[in-house]
DNA sequence: CGGAGTCTTGACCGTTGTCAATGTTGGTGG
DNA sequence: CCACCAACATTGACAACGGTCAAGACTCCG
């Protein structure tokens, strides 16, 4: 287990790891720097979360991960992994289940980058922030910790950091958000959603196991 | 095994599909529909393609699956597979491969929307169907099938019809492409790959199966 | 108190979207 | 073999969204 500053690069793009990190404390992000300058945030990822499990089976790595805020990470050796998933079976199913949700996550993205207008694009991936948060237990009942500067929700919604704050203002002039410090007060989580078109349904958080 | 006319949808979001896909013959292609009226493709599909594995462990389709040309479709019973798959673990294992490859090209898909201009990012999504094509014998040396109308390939990269229409000129103009029917023809490789920016190690297609 | 990083603002420009009309093409039936 | 039709590709004019640049304000922290 190690302690990192703020702006971090833990894992490289093109390395090939030997071992996962577990996230315990902190934000993290996944991205790719572009040769044109621009940079690509595709994932965030929470205390709880195994951001770089993929390399238990792809070899190289196709982006970057790295801090966002002070963080704590384990590190798990992959052979350690290896043996612990062929002694639990249901292990291998539920790393699985987390790739596949990771995908979802992906997919939406995809969507949100693709065709939503910059305030619903903000708006939408604070839903998914929130929820994600709730889940672990980060979330309060009105909002959530936000360590993200404009520049950073800007690379991770394709927009310029000088739109993501006319956006923020839209949204905090719609009465649907306020920010304080570091904090994301949701003032009204039904309308936000509605306002994002957000459903919560591709983070499959209900659904149960299959035996 | 059925065969299914363009343009059909196979299933639907928010199904809970009893069954997988495997992609006999024809283009396929997963997508949400917003409320708003716009449409964001996710992936394409090529034969060979399981377009729906995640269904074996996700309950529920947080998106569609569809046909973009007249299809072949073999349907396999999650029953079969997870008797499979007990039977014999490798084949968790290629699954499991193939979930974080899909993810990969997410990850890429992100990248591509959220942050090339047009030309760029129309020649990065030629590129990666390219590659892909190749793969499993259905390119040509100079090129391949692309059966995609110009509205679908907006869709995908999130630009509009007519827009995509200019920046395939732009393209034709710099020499990198050339379009007959619905053949797309690849002038020069290296410039096009060159031009989009594309780095093919997120399909991860030469590494090897640890044992 | 000072300074770095971040947020905010205004002016201006470029990319992309929209609308509507016009070509073009491949397939179908007579 | 030809006429016709529907789907698709192309064009032009214009508008809107978002980017860039540069300056100034705020905030946190040492």
């Amino acid at each position: 287990m190690r302690s990192f500053p703020a702006d971090q690069e833990i894992v490289r793009d093109g390395d090939d790891p030997d071992h996962c990190c577990l996230l315990i404390e902190g934000f993290m992000h996944c991205y790719k720097q572009l040769e044109t300058g621009k940079r690509q945030i595709v994932s965030f990822h929470i205390p709880g979360d195994l951001p770089d499990l993929q390399t238990m089976q792809l070899n190289v790595m196709d982006h970057a991960l790295g801090t966002l805020t002070p963080c704590v990470v384990a590190f798990i050796p992959h052979r350690a992994l290896h043996l612990l998933v062929g002694e639990f079976p249901n292990l291998a199913v539920a790393f699985w289940r987390d790739s596949l949700i990771n995908a979802a996550i992906f997919r939406e993205w995809v969507v949100n980058v693709g065709c939503r207008p910059g305030p619903q694009r903000l708006a939408h991936l604070f839903c998914e922030l929130f929820y994600r948060l709730e889940t672990v237990g980060l979330a309060h009942k009105d909002g959530c910790e936000m360590p993200l500067t404009q520049a950073v929700l800007g690379d991770a919604t394709g927009l310029s950091s000088v739109h993501v704050n006319r956006m923020m203002q839209d949204l905090r002039g719609r009465g649907l958000i306020a920010t304080k410090a570091k904090f994301l007060q949701i003032l009204d989580r039904e309308k936000l959603q509605d306002f994002a078109g957000f459903d919560p349904t591709y983070l499959h958080m209900k659904e149960v196991l299959s035996p």
